[in-house]
DNA sequence: CCCATACGAGTTTTT
DNA sequence: CTCGTATGGG
């Protein structure tokens, strides 16, 4: 069978165990995707059917992409798989099963977490609380860590024993009542209706049990406990549960996630055939070391120790930096020579760190040199005020009974209903026990309304009466351009007419034409409901496109899963990372170390890690000493770098002469510390004494040997237009071309 | 009801 | 520092 030709004995026996519970301990970078598709292909090669195989990733793009391996195997069976996130996969299983619960209905709304946010507070304010006494973001998690352990409102209440918690189960007890009349689902509300779902109905458990004949769940150190019980649910009848994970990985138990579920599989499944992968097929002897070194000091850890048949390879470069502007300028520089003298692509490089608010230094840098980047995280697109707005307009089409999203819209653009009524449209609504959408209908009902506000309101009732007759009959995208149109939502940017107002229309544009091929990729039915469930449970790292060549900025949590030839992670202090929230508490502090080596083992060839000696954080200085986990990196692993008195100061050197861009890549060596200089001297110094003139020869250090098309400008400021057989004409400015005459 | 301005608060990681 | 909310004048 050649599904099993390229595997390893370990890999081979993991893939060939297909009955009865398996446990597969894969390292870091040690094939463990690969044994997964081959082993759902290999299933699917024996005559199972598709739909008889549940498997679940961690991210929506692991999924997409673990679907098209499986269809290079073995062909078009692989699309019918329900191979997804959990949340994905229960938000498909509800949409089918909820309405036997009959206070939900099947085209219930998915709340992001502002949403979950937004019904925090006014959950707060109608029980009378402070929001400064009860901060939403605790309230929230303490919330989501109630869902996840399967406790319901009158669960908490009960087991409250001070005056906080029971304030909190009130709180969780509206908050809870709100969502259900709103018709609408919490992130954890899918994952917990689910479960509840199934063990309150024995015919539909009975009916997915049966279905679900073999089970394959990835990255299972990282599973909270409702995951973690939907799961063992789910595989009872048949019991081909294989779960695949790294114990050494889990780095999500700020979110719920139980080490225990993997570490506690065999107690669960004393039959359980365990497999453990240690080769590893991705990085250097170098990098691995310096990995095992670091996660080596974690207590609470069953022993492993990966290896390789790999190179020794390159020691890991560290920086120290002066601040953080020097970091992302020796960050920049560093990658700049990668592409000139190596030759390597721009996306083969990954910039990791702790936390999002790094990225900004690193994208003036990255800016100022004209690298081109993508960056994950931070300010994602769905997030944005526009699009958030049009997305509530779609919403309250899809299921009126929204009523966050009705209030987000109700005054936007603005149609001169004010908060006052507003105030007197809600409070009609909870009194007479109607949603806020019929009221809207009927304004008239409302008294002491101001006249002048019931025309707008029957206006846009009009509007989303008129947008739900119409929704099944058009494309999602020409709906989306109706509401944008007819809503008056374009037309009050458009007057607006400011920088910002352009920006929001070019992103509506953006949405437009991402709907567009939004139901093209997947191959799901063009429909509203799609649409908004897709939309909903995309995180950031499923829009990245890897191939472009860029390069990839990301925290290490969004990391996972990826590797990449060369990586840096940037910040490695103590009170970043590990971050100052977690220094007094040891558990939080091994999670922190196991961010670490996850970062560490992204790298194939190259890894640098880099700090500053001060940062400027929220307008302030602050000095903090270098991370424990660089102590814990071996010495003969790591070659060390230092900033020099003057900082790396690529801003200062370069800024005069303009803005250097992607196609000339300027170098100034002045000064460089010690591995910047090393490289450059391997490459052609600019020469201001020569002379160019039309038709000479010139050999570049990356593009090979053009021909001088023409001289402008004088001295300094020179600018050479050469043309490089096949690699088109190049602008470059004489004082930084690394070119040399022929 | 709308807008501008001042002030205060909050800053980890994400489905 | 930057965002979001509170406040007061138009």
């Amino acid at each position: 069978m050649d599904l099993l030709t390229g595997l390893n004995p370990a890999q081979k026996e993991a893939v060939e165990h297909s009955e009865g519970p398996i446990l597969i301990m894969a390292g870091a970078g040690s094939g463990k995707t690969k044994v997964l598709t081959c082993k759902i292909a290999q299933l699917l090669a024996k005559g199972v059917a598709p739909y008889n195989i549940l498997a679940i990733t961690f991210t929506n793009k692991a999924a997409a992409e673990m679907r098209e391996r499986v269809d290079n195997l073995i062909g078009s069976l692989a699309k019918e798989v329900w191979l997804s996130t959990f949340h994905a996969f229960c938000a498909k299983f509800l949409r089918r099963e909820i309405e036997v619960l009959e206070c939900y209905k099947r085209n219930f709304t998915i709340y992001d977490s502002s949403d979950s946010q937004t019904l925090v507070k006014n959950c707060l304010k109608e029980l009378n609380l402070d929001e400064k006494q009860y901060a939403p973001n605790s309230l929230l998690s303490a919330i989501s860590n109630a869902k996840n352990s399967l406790q319901t409102p009158q669960d908490f209440k009960n087991n409250a024993d001070n005056f906080y918690a029971e304030k909190v189960a009130e709180v969780y007890k509206l908050y809870q009542q709100k969502l259900i009349v709103n018709n609408s689902l919490d992130f954890d509300d899918l994952l917990m209706v689910t479960v509840q779902l199934l063990q309150q109905n024995p015919e539909v458990l009975n009916k997915y049990q049966s279905r679900f004949k073999y089970i394959l769940i990835d990255e299972y150190q990282d599973t909270n406990k409702v995951q973690y019980l939907l799961a063992n649910l789910l595989a009872q009848k048949h019991q081909n549960i294989c779960v695949v994970g790294d114990a050494d990985q889990s780095i999500y138990g700020w979110r719920g996630a139980d080490i225990k579920n993997i570490m506690d599989f065999e107690k669960d499944y004393p039959k359980a055939k365990v497999i453990k992968l240690e080769q590893n097929y991705r990085s250097t002897k170098m990098i691995l070391a310096a990995a095992n070194a670091v996660i080596e000091n974690n207590f609470a850890r069953k022993p492993k120790e990966l290896w390789t048949e790999n190179v020794i390879g390159d020691k890991i470069t560290y920086y120290l930096a002066n601040d953080e502007r020097d970091e992302a300028n020796f960050i920049a520089t560093t990658i700049l020579k990668h592409k000139t003298i190596f030759k390597t692509p721009y996306a083969d490089i990954a910039v990791l760190y702790r936390t999002n608010a790094q990225s900004r230094v690193l994208e003036e840098a990255f800016m100022k040199q004209g690298l081109p980047y993508t960056m994950v995280g931070g300010l994602k697109f769905y997030d944005r005020k526009e699009i958030k707005d049009i997305f509530a307009y779609l919403r309250v089409i899809y299921n009126p009974n929204d009523n966050i999203s009705l209030l987000r819209i109700i005054n936007v653009p603005k149609r001169g209903i004010g908060d006052t009524s507003i105030g007197k449209l809600v409070e009609y609504a909870n009194d007479n026990n109607m949603s806020l959408f019929d009221v809207i209908s009927n304004p008239d009902l409302v008294p002491k309304l101001m006249a002048r506000v019931r025309k707008p309101l029957e206006l846009l009732a009009e509007f989303i009466f008129t947008m739900i007759a119409l929704k099944d009959n058009m494309s999602v995208a020409d709906l989306i351009d109706k509401v944008m149109k007819e809503s008056g939502y374009i037309k009050e940017l458009e007057t607006e007419n400011t920088t910002q107002s352009e920006t929001r229309l070019e992103n509506l544009k953006e949405l437009l034409s991402l709907a567009k091929d939004y139901m093209k990729s997947n191959g799901l039915e063009d429909n509203l409901e799609n649409f908004l469930s897709q939309v909903a449970l995309v995180s950031d790292i499923d829009n990245v496109d890897l191939d472009e060549d860029k390069i990839t900025m990301m925290t290490m949590h969004s990391a996972k899963g990826l590797e990449f030839p060369v990586a840096f992670i940037a910040g490695m202090e103590e009170g970043l990372f590990p971050h100052s929230r977690t220094l007094m508490n040891e558990s939080e502090i091994e999670e922190e170390r196991r961010i670490c080596y996850v970062g560490i083992t992204r790298a194939r060839r190259k890894l640098y890690l880099t700090n500053a000696k001060m940062r400027t954080i929220y307008g302030k200085t602050v000095v903090y000493p270098n991370s424990r986990f660089l102590s814990e990196i071996p010495d003969h692993t790591v070659e060390r770098l230092q900033a020099r008195n003057n900082n790396y100061g690529f801003a200062r050197s370069y800024a005069p002469s303009g803005q250097a861009n992607a196609t000339s890549p300027n170098v100034n060596t002045a000064n460089l510390s010690p591995l910047a200089q090393k490289i450059s001297q391997s490459s052609a110094k600019p020469d201001l004494n020569i002379n160019w003139k039309v038709g000479d020869k010139a050999q570049h250090s990356k593009w090979g040997i053009g021909t001088i098309i023409s001289v402008s400008g004088d001295d300094e400021e020179q600018e050479l237009k050469i043309a490089f057989p096949n690699q088109g004409i190049k602008p470059l400015m004489k004082k930084y071309a690394p070119i040399t005459k022929v």
